[in-house]
DNA sequence: CGGATCTTTGACCACTCTCAAGTGAAGTGG
DNA sequence: CCACTTCACTTGAGAGTGGTCAAAGATCCG
């Protein structure tokens, strides 16, 4: 793979760093073997057993963070209770609202995520003095906002089954490893789900009843075969995608 | 205001650029005289009489570009003619998708829409030279994901009143030209509205009906007066930000 | 096995959409 | 000056998608 090559220089690299993703493909790629030690001198990895969150809304966050493993939700709350995901956080993503004490938002780990946090402070000295990590910082934040207008056409256009069909073609394309970038399998796809129903409904902004139902209209439709919840498998990827509006 | 302060060397700012907004608050205000002086060789400005696409999903794009004056909307289209607005500019907003010849919405610019566009090339040499250039770009990315999201919400899990309420409440915020920055003014706070009900429908998810029904509950409940059709008096600012759900 | 939790399914209801008609303002031409 | 068109908006009646409430299956785990 790839790290072979970036691996050269290997023990200049921290010990913690050096089965991190988010040093290739993640922000600490635009760090040197120095700087990553310099880095890696504060931060603190953590793992979530359950569903708890990484910044809440309320406390104002004192650290970044990137992803190691595992998925984290970003939510919204209102005043009685109901709930919006308004994204999806993927290994290596950065985690945190830069140059904000608090985020309009809570992030939330799903079972199983591991985290690397590092102090606010250092990260944005950081900013400052390596071009590099800026334009890092800036392309994950233009990717995020292209995901989150494309998730609005979806809310305020699609309908209950071309939403959860959107979801599902989102998901796979994020959960297969093999495929880099934006290269799309052409036949079958297997995954597993490891959001809840409640999950993909606040995401998606229908009710797990809604969502349940939408699950076996496309299992009826051979659009995905479902074996024992979690674990899908999507014989036509393609189809699935036109099944969700595009 | 502070333009006095930062035009002590108006005389070697362009002509064109002196009465700019996008110099102060917008991308422009990173750049040196000497560095606008550059950049204004190649801009063009546009006025748009109707609404007319300033950059299309389809063509490639070889220009960016600030709003001189106006509203720009950022819409997408679905196969079936289904349309969603994904965001709304402002002046002195900055225009298209950095590093991209292709966005994947197209910005459409209301009547009387002004913009000053320059060659994407050029505006990329000067990001890597001017970090500041970045810095600004960067944080203007930032703060549209935030308002991305906030709309997430109202999409996915506002009623149609709270939809048409936090609109409202939006536009107020937005087109006050005098409250700068986050003062948000207590009491009465009027505008005209320049979007037509079809875009506040596909901004919000909803149909023109639906839209006209609610801007009349809304002024049934005295949270608004409606003038002329697109002139609105808010009473109490508070009570629609109250009504929008927040 | 029993209990807890998540998911599925059904029946009913309501919010919003669809379709249709009507209103008002602005512009055109006789 | 007033019919007449046009266009955006409003209002109404009926329909349908998705929500609500309730109950029954699954799955997990003690």
């Amino acid at each position: 793979m790839t790290s072979d090559r970036l691996d050269i220089h290997n023990s200049d690299v921290p010990v913690v760093c050096r089965s991190c993703e988010a040093r290739h493909r993640g922000v600490c790629g635009a760090l040197s073997p120095e700087q990553l030690v310099q880095l890696s001198r504060h931060t603190r990895r953590r793992t979530f057993d359950e569903t708890t969150e990484v910044f809440s809304t309320d406390e104002r966050a004192v650290t970044y963070a990137n992803i190691l493993r595992g998925v984290v939700k970003l939510e919204k709350l209102m005043a009685d209770g109901r709930r919006q995901i308004v994204g999806l956080k993927f290994a290596p993503d950065f985690l945190g609202r830069l140059f904000r004490d608090q985020s309009d938002c809570a992030s939330v780990a799903t079972t199983g995520t591991e985290i690397c946090s590092f102090p606010k402070l250092l990260l944005e000295r950081i900013i400052e003095e390596v071009p590099a990590m800026r334009e890092r910082l800036h392309n994950q934040a233009l990717n995020e906002l292209d995901e989150a207008r494309e998730w609005m056409l979806a809310l305020g256009r699609k309908t209950a089954s071309e939403k959860v069909a959107a979801f599902l073609y989102f998901i796979a394309c994020h959960m297969n490893p093999e495929d880099n970038a934006a290269k799309v399998p052409e036949d079958e796809v297997t995954f597993d789900l490891n959001l809840t129903r409640a999950e993909i409904a606040d995401f998606l902004g229908l009710t797990i009843e809604t969502v349940s139902r939408q699950f076996t209209n496309l299992r009826k439709a051979r659009l995905i075969e479902i074996h024992h919840r979690t674990h899908i498998v999507v014989p036509s990827i393609k189809a699935l995608r036109e099944a969700g509006g595009s």
